[in-house]
DNA sequence: CCTATTTCAGATGGACTGAGATAC
DNA sequence: CGTATCTCAGTCAATCTGAAATAG
């Protein structure tokens, strides 16, 4: 699809316009983590479970953004790969514990790289201050401190 | 989920912020919506042929981002609701003429209320000088004029 | 008894692909 | 002939729902 032949409504309408950029981005992060055969939610699940450390799955959930059901088939994915490791917790046997390995944290510093390279791509046509800006607005529309 | 418990690294992000404002961009104008029964990709058509005049489904698939044979699906729809008007193009057999109905406009107005809401809750945290900033910050990562 | 966690099986809507039919 | 348009059938990944199994 061409942006510019989008009707006046859509093209100056803000839920159309992030949307836009939403599907740039998606296509950006995924190009660059495609040729490592690594999708953006199991970049979210390594992000999270490194960060915070071992956690239930409930956990990762609520902070990758990740629905519950999909949290298990990924933790499968990722175990699989040897990038995360889940065991039941000895407090209270509802739950698994998630950690990650070592192969995982050098795994997600490549992923960093890549992902990194993604953010230039996309947001090529604005200066370091407009960047900087754009994040500035967007944290503030999401009540992000 | 809540966008605050995700980890450093998806909350400094731009692509992830992008990601999760058009979450809720989406949300906030399918509810407005629902109530009609109306989707998105239906407000895009609308909008693209009211704008454009009687179109082709090609030309119609480059303006409102729908792929052309969801274009095809929708008309069918939109058609059937009395919104849209499809007749073979005299000019060229291969084409279909597909134009607005006078009720379809009056969708459109209705509609276009409905989306108008949205975009006031979804950035109801921005005063009105930094919506006009993200506005144009969008549009140009979009290199849109 | 009620609630929390994990898991599975499947529904849903959106984006996309490939091929056939028709017309240029 | 090759190409453009429309149409259909169907794949695909992402998101979500409901309910079962297990444990607190």
């Amino acid at each position: 699809m061409n942006v510019d032949d989008a009707p006046q409504r859509l093209r100056t309408l803000p839920s159309w316009l992030i949307g836009q950029l939403a599907v740039q981005a998606r296509h950006a992060v995924d190009a660059e983590l495609e040729p490592l055969g690594v999708r953006r939610s199991q970049y979210s699940l390594l992000a999270s479970v490194e960060q915070f450390g071992p956690s239930s799955q409930v956990e990762l959930s609520e902070r990758s953004g990740l629905d519950r059901s999909d949290v298990v088939r990924w933790v499968d994915d990722l175990v699989g790969r040897g990038w995360l490791r889940r065991a039941p917790d000895p407090q209270d046997r509802r739950r698994n514990v998630i950690s990650i390995t070592a192969r995982g944290r050098t795994t997600l510093r490549a992923l960093d790289t890549r992902v990194s390279n993604a953010q230039r791509s996309l947001l090529a046509t604005l200066s370091d201050a407009q960047q900087e800006q754009l994040i500035r607005l967007l944290r503030k529309a999401l009540a992000l401190g």
